[in-house]
RNA sequence: GCCGAGGUGGCAGAAUGGUUAAUGCGACGGACUGCAGAUCCGUUUCCUGGGGGUUCGAUUCCCUCCCUCGGCUCCA
């Protein structure tokens, strides 16, 4: 296992982690409300998550990596009655849909997805626990709430002192309460609503208890690593911190704290209650999971990005292309001719720059996930290949694969350049090279309205021709 | 008001107590091309929000101020 260092947000230090059963580690990352559909924000924080569980396996750590679902709640409920619909069956749509997109972005690291609704016990069990040791309290109405001030480390998290809080500075105060800063975990049932029977009557799991009854039931008391948007911090995580241990008695919950930074769009932090969302389905459709990949890898996780429409992600597709145009040729020369292809070998300079290029880029991203600078290492690779290319052309297929190992770790960890293989098989392999050799023969001979129509042809057809100076190459358009 | 995260070239965005502060985008010049596109090469060098301090030396450590964003009890 390789040494890595993660910036913990509860110590506000980069720490040595050191998991506390090795190689295993526990991972939890809040997941989403899918009220609607998934925006560009949220798939920021999932992709960088999707890459520490990537590198973090590539290191020898076995990660178990739950994000949980909130099937169910406020916002849930109040879409699903403006739209007529049930809300679990809202949650199950719009969750489909998100899950389609981590697909598509290759972020499939995640082991289990639990449902809010299918840890109803877990939930109850905790309540109850929390209200006979004194934590907790049942209002008249049935619903039953946290008492912070019973929680002396309270605020360690996110350094909210209670004192200072501004009670209703955007959500209203809940006369229930017995302090402002009380939260609610079981949530005394509305008419109509789903609910579930509990010593208090009918009602539904409150929002931070959701996360503690899940990692409770497969965690444990306590775990490695907890991960989410830099806006749960406070309450949400703060929150969870202080249900866990009080529930639990042992502390701390977690060892290490991950906050992603969020994205703005122009300026404003892209929110699905203030609308100015982008939706992350629609960037997959425009640019591919490769740039929207990079988009989001290339800055630091921690750091607030600004999402700027008609310029961030055209920006990323243009670097996207330029690393990936060496590592396309190496692959489509390894797809034609297969990994045994005769060739020239690899010069022993090249096969060593390329190992110690892997291992330089393991140790970068080992510095706390710093992606950025592993990414600028793989441009100064492509730079070099590029300088090379017609002598990569001639290589066998040993050494073809010894120079794409920088990209093969890329795909690991970064999840960066994935292909679709067999792309370009089918019909198209032999019908385009044909028509290619047919248009260089038009060019031969001078005969360029040939020579332009069949290119036209072929640029209708979806595929784009270029002319180099070994004759033309040809790709699909959309795979750009 | 309080808490947190940020402030680096035209733009995006890394890094380090010490040679020219990465990398990418853009722009400009060149190569290649029948043309176009794509690609490749080169150029574009900001001394790091303001002020103070520590140090032989700070963008990096400390103090202070300013600005932006986020949070302040169901937001990734």
């Amino acid at each position: 296992m390789r040494r890595v260092t993660i910036y913990d947000s509860m110590s506000r230090a980069t720490r040595i982690f050191a998991p506390m059963q090795p190689p295993r580690v526990g991972l939890y990352v809040c997941g989403l409300t899918p009220y609607a559909p998934a925006h560009v924000g949220h798939g920021r924080t999932f992709v960088i998550f999707d890459m520490v569980a990537r590198a973090l396996r590539r290191w020898g750590y076995r990660v178990f990596y739950v994000q949980n679902v909130t099937n169910l709640d406020d916002k849930l409920i109040a879409r699903a009655a403006a739209e007529n619909d049930d809300p679990l069956a809202l949650a199950e749509r719009h969750f489909a849909g998100f899950l389609r997109s981590m697909e598509r972005l290759g972020a499939r690291s995640v082991n289990y997805y639990p449902f809010a609704t299918d840890y109803v016990p877990e939930i109850l069990e905790q309540v109850k626990g929390l209200v006979d040791r004194g934590y907790a309290y049942v209002a008249d109405d049935g619903s039953v709430y946290f008492e912070v001030a019973k929680f002396a480390r309270y605020g360690a998290l996110s350094g909210q002192k209670v004192e200072a809080l501004k009670p209703g500075a955007r959500v209203e105060v809940d006369p229930r309460k017995r302090a402002p800063e009380d939260f609610v975990i079981w949530k005394a049932a509305t008419p109509g609503e789903p609910s579930w029977e509990s010593p208090w009557g009918p009602g539904r799991p409150g929002w931070h208890i959701e996360d503690t009854a899940m990692t409770g039931r497969l965690f444990g008391a306590k775990y490695d690593l907890h991960g989410g948007g830099l806006d749960l911090n406070f309450p949400h995580h703060e929150a969870e911190i202080a249900l866990s241990e009080s529930a639990t008695g042992l502390a701390p919950m977690v060892e290490y704290w991950m906050h992603s930074g969020l994205v703005a769009m122009t300026g404003e932090k892209m929110s699905k209650s203030i609308g100015n969302v982008s939706s992350l389905e629609q960037a997959i459709d425009d640019f591919g999971p490769g740039v929207l990949r990079l988009y989001y890898l290339n800055a630091s996780y921690r750091s607030p990005v600004d999402f700027v429409p008609g310029k961030s992600l055209e920006e990323a597709r243009e670097a996207y292309g330029r690393l990936s145009a060496p590592a396309d040729r190496i692959a489509e020369i390894l797809e034609r001719d297969g990994p045994d292809r005769a060739g020239d070998p690899l010069p022993k300079e090249l096969e060593e720059a390329a190992e110690r290029l892997v291992d330089d880029l393991d140790t970068t991203l080992a510095n706390d996930f710093n992606s950025r600078e592993a990414i600028a290492l793989l441009f100064g690779w492509a730079r070099r290949l590029a300088e090379i290319l017609p002598q990569i052309e001639r290589l066998d297929g040993a050494g073809l694969t010894a120079l794409a190992a920088p990209y093969a770790w890329a795909t690991e960890t970064l999840g960066l350049f994935e292909r679709t293989p067999g792309a370009r098989s089918g019909g198209w392999a032999t019908v385009v090279p044909l028509l290619l050799a047919a248009r260089a023969r038009a060019r031969a001979r001078g005969d360029y309205a040939e020579s332009d129509r069949i290119r036209d042809e072929l640029r209708a057809a979806g595929v784009e021709v270029e002319d180099g100076a070994d004759g033309s190459a040809w790709q699909f358009a959309d795979a750009k």
